[in-house]
DNA sequence: TCTAAACTTGACCATTTTAGTCAGGTATGT
DNA sequence: ACATACCTGACTAAAATGGTCAAGTTTAGA
């Protein structure tokens, strides 16, 4: 399973998007600050989650990103499949079309990871970028 | 998170010694051979095993492993955590105290991870060696 | 008693992933 | 025109992963 830093940026950094792209775009260089986070590393989440159409932006002066759906309709599944964190448990190996280790049945564990597979993912379908800012609205940073 | 290949090993390994362990020790050359699990992987997870009590050896010819508690006894998560495969979701930066990335407060993401390390666990606690048994029952391997 | 089977321990390592950095762009509002 | 901000791709140090290898100790059974 892979579940890492990379995902919770991406989501650390739309929310702060959420909170302040009311009026005008909001820069890169802005998240970064506010949220700790490398410019460098930041831009290449953005990217991704440009062309999975989670975000839009404008360049030049005064340009930056702004969500392209509302918060509500933003689910953290979306943003970690965006950023390829793939919420997938352990593979059993790829070479055996039907079973797990070259065997011809499927491995005792096999359903079970698939079950958990779907646990969470449920879990991430169910929260929104909005279920987030309402527990943090109160929140200076 | 963590949850990689060797915390889907020792479930297998365990699933295995659980259902031919009924009679003599079970050696694990033969889980080796049955799981397709390098031996000398095998004995490092079985190690961790032992020493959380979840199974017991005896040594020499016909010597092997058993497990020590009864099927519906051993959770999911004990075997887990034996190995080290904590479920533990990305961890904020740990030098501050009190709050993520170096920041007085919590990132605004601190209670989405708990919330779902809690979905999960929750999930391999209700599970059991025993729950896994009954669905490979009729498997040959 | 001898020996092979089996457990035990610890060091080692190749590969992959992670979490970035770096260097160079391109586009555009003012 | 120029600063600001987006955009892209190559690169990399450090850690984790999934093992291997070597050198034992223990003990059942011939």
């Amino acid at each position: 399973m892979k579940l890492t830093s990379k995902g919770r940026y991406a989501v650390m950094a739309l929310v702060d998007l959420a909170r302040f792209d009311t009026i005008n775009p909001v820069s890169l260089r802005d998240i970064s600050l506010r949220q700790g986070i490398s410019l460098d590393y930041l831009e290449q989440i953005f990217s991704k989650l440009k062309k999975n159409q989670i975000v839009k932006s404008t360049r030049g002066t005064q340009g930056g990103y702004f969500l392209s759906k509302k918060p509500n309709e933003i689910k953290l599944t979306n943003i970690l499949n965006a950023v390829d964190e793939k919420v997938k448990t352990v593979q059993c190996k790829k070479e055996s079309k039907k079973g797990c280790n070259g065997k011809a049945t499927k491995c005792v564990t096999h359903d079970l990871w698939d079950e958990l597979e779907t646990h969470i993912n449920t879990f991430f379908e169910k929260k929104s970028l909005q279920d987030l800012l309402k527990n943090n609205s109160e929140r200076v940073n």
